[in-house]
DNA sequence: CAGGAGTCTGGACTCTGTCTAACCGCCCGC
DNA sequence: GCGGGCGGTTAGACAGAGTCCAGACTCCTG
């Protein structure tokens, strides 16, 4: 009975087709991402490689990231000023950030018209548009 | 010829206004922020206040910056990872962020339309709305 | 098998922000 | 005025995220 779905050849696929060369390291950071489909921060990125066989240093971690992020293949999300979270949704979108728990959800982009965006700055090129609604429990 | 512009009087009425008792630190904090009506880092006001004659410690730097956010009185951005910078223009409007400079431009909020926002998850209400477009140098 | 480029590692380091315990000063009741 | 209390301030130790560095390792190529 072979393993029905061993995630690691397409993760290898998938960092091949972003230009990232495959090493251990960076296959066992993108199942980490992957496999779950949530936004995690480095630190947990960290803890959920190493809680498997696969023992990995903090500066590959970041060194990791900061690659998938400038590859295009995970986006950064600034809702905390303690620690950046990563997102394996690279489909448009917004989201809500609950400033009590911590928790991040996605907002699906088209469910949100955001029209008349202004001139940029003479010189100036879009690198990214982030709508974060922040949200609290109450009345 | 008495000093025409001294902003300490108005500076301590808008203090009270917000429910914030007037002290010599709060003071010189709220002139560092007011009088240059842009965003600054924690590091950067406690540079500024203490450029004058003022010495004030860290703690009561950050002290005061929150419970300014608290009373309402500044905003909080958070864009950066490794920094808050805090804003006092309270009026509704979003900001450009330029990667590359770190540069942090305001955007009046009726320059842009966001339509169909999404309902809440339940139990939650909104706790602010922040719309961030990245910007950076190139064709 | 040797060389070399690219990758990984642990640990020291930096920096933003928090905490704590003592100190100060202002105001209020007497 | 005088004393006491309490909010505000302080310096410095501390915590945690992220960076840096020099050395070691891996894997591909010739």
């Amino acid at each position: 009975m072979p393993h029905l779905t061993d995630p690691r050849p397409q993760l290898t696929e998938r960092l091949r087709e972003h230009g990232i060369g495959p090493t251990h390291q960076r296959i066992e950071i993108a199942r980490a991402l992957f496999a779950r489909m949530t936004h995690l921060s480095a630190d947990q990125v960290l803890a959920a490689v190493n809680a498997r066989h696969a023992e990995t240093s903090k500066a590959t971690v970041y060194n990791t990231l900061k690659l998938f992020v400038e590859k295009g293949l995970v986006r950064e999300v600034i809702v905390d000023p303690t620690k950046v979270f990563y997102d394996p949704n690279m489909a448009p979108h917004h989201h809500f950030y609950d400033v009590e728990t911590g928790e991040i959800t996605d907002i699906e982009a088209d469910r949100i018209a955001i029209g008349g965006l202004p001139s940029l700055p003479p010189g100036k090129v879009a690198a990214g548009l982030d709508l974060i609604i922040r949200i609290r429990s109450g009345a």
